[in-house]
DNA sequence: ATGTTTTGTCAAATTACTGTAACATTACTG
DNA sequence: CAGTAATGTTACAGTAATTTGACAAAACAT
């Protein structure tokens, strides 16, 4: 997982730093807003920390530009007194906030809670953990492999999106795979076989899409 | 989708072709307001990113014919310390716009967020969402196939002009396409049975034309 | 290395879609 | 109001796309 930190004491930036990487996060920091969107468009960011106060593009600004763009967690870290503001950076479109100071533990537990929300999807009654690559159909776990997997990933991440074979390739076996598109079918079969006929939907002529 | 690029640059025009072809677009590109124009009027375009300064015609003037003309959606891309015409460009009816120099992937994402937000089309009782090929009649989603989801597109793109036979042959089936006019009748007669009868009114000699 | 699982490809079987033609119906014309 | 022209409707055969099953190669684990 991804994490983007911003604030623009360096201090607390390297401490922060150091707790999440033991946590196993990859962080990337930056030291004001203008720097974190430019980290933000470069790498594949799933959740951000932006302190409220910050040089150049403050905190709602940034998270505002982030929400525009690309699905992202974002965390916002607030003065203890700014007691309105929270709500503004809430109704901004911040999925929680913390108030300085923190004991890093906590904020830890927050940002944990809040990538877990995202780690479990649901489809029908197919259930799957990204994380731990596990798989439960009406509650019984059961084994995909990794192809199967990652294309259950894929439908999920695009609900109700017609997908190309073309678009499946890319995404599952990587833009520079080379093979025939119909060998996606023969995957689609297999995974119908085990989570169900019914979670994907063919579109004669276009592609696959789930149907919830 | 088809988009529409324009930018005197070409070292920029190929690497957006390219970046945005990856991404499953129709693209077709022009490197000044005039080609981009010519082109805007041949094809069936669904958004246009307009470069601010453009030799002939500028970007503006580009926007402001389009969006005369028909339905679009239109991305300006303006320099960086622009910001008076940032309002200009948003009230000459661009729809969003994007400060040079930018990340490809910045400009994709609000790409594909404005179309999103136009996907959905309504025609009476009936929804489309050109994006996922889904449609709905009074709420409830029905299934039309490629031809006749086509149709449907075509029609909704030109509320209540009469297209002929021949018309629709060219952009259903294509321009090179060879066969019986009649052929349309009995696809206008499939379609309207699923998405209901007064729809697609007839016009005797003519053709066919939405009703709304 | 050996057995097992996964994977990609192919081809037959199946299914859905399309275009045409033939007939029915409707609207227009004088 | 009959005749004509155009459109509506239906059925069907041909076609196109997908599903399915089988197989061999590749990857994986033991």
């Amino acid at each position: 997982m991804n994490i983007l930190i911003a604030d623009d004491e360096i201090e607390m930036l390297k401490i922060l730093q150091s707790y999440f990487q033991r946590e196993g996060f990859t962080v990337f920091i930056a030291t004001n807003g203008e720097e974190a969107l430019a980290i933000f468009y470069q790498e594949q960011i799933d959740l951000a920390i932006l302190d409220w106060m910050m040089p150049k593009i403050d905190g709602i600004m940034v998270c505002r530009e982030m929400k525009k763009t690309q699905k992202i967690k974002v965390l916002m870290l607030t003065a203890r007194d700014a007691d309105e503001d929270e709500f503004q950076a809430l109704s901004d479109g911040a999925d929680d906030y913390v108030n300085k100071p923190f004991y890093p533990k906590v904020l830890i537990m927050r940002v944990k809670k809040l990538l877990q929300i995202e780690s479990i999807q649901h489809i029908s009654d197919v259930s799957f953990d990204i994380v731990s690559k596990r798989v439960w159909r009406a509650g019984t776990e059961i084994e995909l492999t990794k192809t199967e997997f990652e294309l259950l990933r894929v439908f999920s991440q695009h609900r109700r999106q017609i997908l190309t074979r073309d678009q499946l390739l890319d995404s599952v076996w990587g833009l520079d795979y080379i093979g025939d598109p119909r060998t996606v079918d023969t995957h689609i079969r297999r995974l119908r076989e085990k989570i169900g006929e019914d979670i994907i939907q063919t579109h004669r002529g276009i592609g696959y899409s789930t149907s919830v």
